[in-house]
DNA sequence: CTCTTTGCAAAGAGTTTGCAGGGTG
DNA sequence: CACCCTGCAAACTCTTTGCAAAGAG
């Protein structure tokens, strides 16, 4: 049996804030910046929605940086760049990635139903800085 | 002042399980294996020789899965393939990645150290057994 | 003998979950 | 008014850390 799906007015604000959002925030990134506007907002709602836009394929997993998980709204395949130095995630145009899909699937006998591509380094803050 | 490093049974017996396993294995994956061999291993000391080995870029972090960080042995440029239904991580010949590295150096303005591409779906095994 | 490495266990960090109360349809 | 959603806090899991003892050079 499925459960039925309410509206919420805090799982809104939590899609849209990660809609808006353009560094692929974590779930606590998420709560400080909705906190000010939903006061008794908690940490746990925002992890749990989270879980749901997963489940429903409207959120992707960029994957772990410092420890914690970073989510995209942006669910078109794309590929990001992670700054190991300020843990930044910026989106990169990827070229045809689709296309390897199917060679990944002729090379492993599976069944490909997404991919990530991520390059690590020092954004280009991080140089200026690290350059000082 | 860096400190001088001094061998350990442990350490190589660590990196060694590390550079044989075909799998990918977390730390507590690799504690469990040599835990039979050296029965007084902590997996504290693993955790602590993965963060050497990263640090000495000798190893590399394939990413998450499951909660659990995976490591490799191998820090040739190569993608993976995670089955998110066992959670299993194969190794995928990819093409040219190295080139993309600079196109992204050019988009961002950063500089890249390293790349991580991984496929996500369902491995020919699982295929199998779901399909039943 | 000096300084690194380890085992053990406690501490941390991020995420998940149970429960009672509030919100939605 | 039935059932979903939330706040709160405790529970969990993975990882890190402090300390005294063991090991390497």
């Amino acid at each position: 049996m499925e459960t039925v799906r309410k509206r919420s007015k805090k799982r809104e604000a939590i899609f849209e804030a990660l809609r808006m959002a353009k560094d692929h925030p974590s779930a606590e990134m998420l709560y400080s910046r909705l906190k000010p506007m939903y006061p008794d907002l908690s940490l746990g709602t925002v992890y749990r929605n989270l879980a749901v836009f997963l489940g429903d394929g409207d959120v992707v997993s960029v994957g772990t940086v410092a420890g914690q998980e970073r989510y995209d709204a942006d669910t078109s395949p794309h590929a990001h760049f992670i700054c190991r130095c300020c843990g930044r995630v910026l989106d990169v145009n990827s070229p045809a990635l689709e296309r390897m899909d199917e060679a990944v699937e002729r090379e492993t006998g599976g069944r490909v139903t997404g991919h990530s591509l991520s390059f690590s380094g020092e954004c280009a803050e991080c140089l200026v800085k690290t350059a000082v």
